[in-house]
DNA sequence: TCGATGGCTTGTA
DNA sequence: CTACAAGCCATCG
């Protein structure tokens, strides 16, 4: 039961918004990412508490840069890959906690840039009514942005709840060129 | 182990 | 349009 020895922070500023990445340094992949406006220590502070064995450097500050062009509606290069998906019920330091968990979070993973998924409709790809459930994954998401939770709403196209307020929502899928009226989403054809 | 609690949904009024 | 109620089911304490 392997246990990560040390957890690699690193910082990254755009806009009046932090983002901080989370990585272990044993495995290298990235086991929590938090972001803040306007607080950094509020931003660290997420990953601390959870990696109280920790340490500040600016090795992975392009995770962090890269993550955040998402929120700005561009381009990245970033992997499902690059995160800690395992799941081991014996290692506490695992950021995802279920198998459950875990295919909610790659489902999301799948939902193209510019478009939205409901909380219903990945339940239903993965053979279950456990919407509220799915709705719980999204509220504990270890890897905002990266895994676009953000492209999750309500089945009647209303945005639903966000870990960063509902305005943070709609400002990223905004970005995306996502179709809003107020906090419904237009569906373009 | 079991009740309470959700970033939900559908139905009814 | 709003307001509940009941159902769903994975997770947490």
């Amino acid at each position: 039961m392997t246990s990560f020895n040390k957890i690699i922070i690193s910082n990254y500023k755009s806009n009046d918004l932090y983002y901080s990445v989370g990585v272990s340094s044993s495995t290298g992949k990235v086991v929590k990412i938090s972001l803040s406006n306007p607080n950094k220590r509020k931003a660290n502070a997420e990953i601390i508490n959870s990696y109280p064995n920790f340490e500040f450097s600016n090795a992975y500050e392009d995770i962090a840069r890269e993550i955040s062009k998402i929120y700005e509606g561009k381009k990245t290069n970033l992997k499902l890959d690059m995160l800690e998906l395992n799941v081991d019920k014996s290692n506490r330091d695992l950021p995802v906690k279920s198998s459950f968990q875990k295919d909610v979070l790659v489902e999301t993973y799948k939902i193209p840039y510019g478009e939205v998924a409901t909380y219903k409709s990945l339940a239903e790809k993965l053979k279950t009514r456990a919407y509220r459930a799915v709705g719980t994954v999204m509220a504990n998401n270890p890897f905002p942005l990266i895994i676009p939770c953000h492209r999750v709403v309500k089945s009647d196209l209303t945005i639903g709840q966000y870990g960063g307020g509902p305005k943070m929502k709609r400002e990223i899928l905004k970005n995306e060129g996502v179709n809003l009226k107020g906090d419904k989403i237009i569906k373009t054809c």
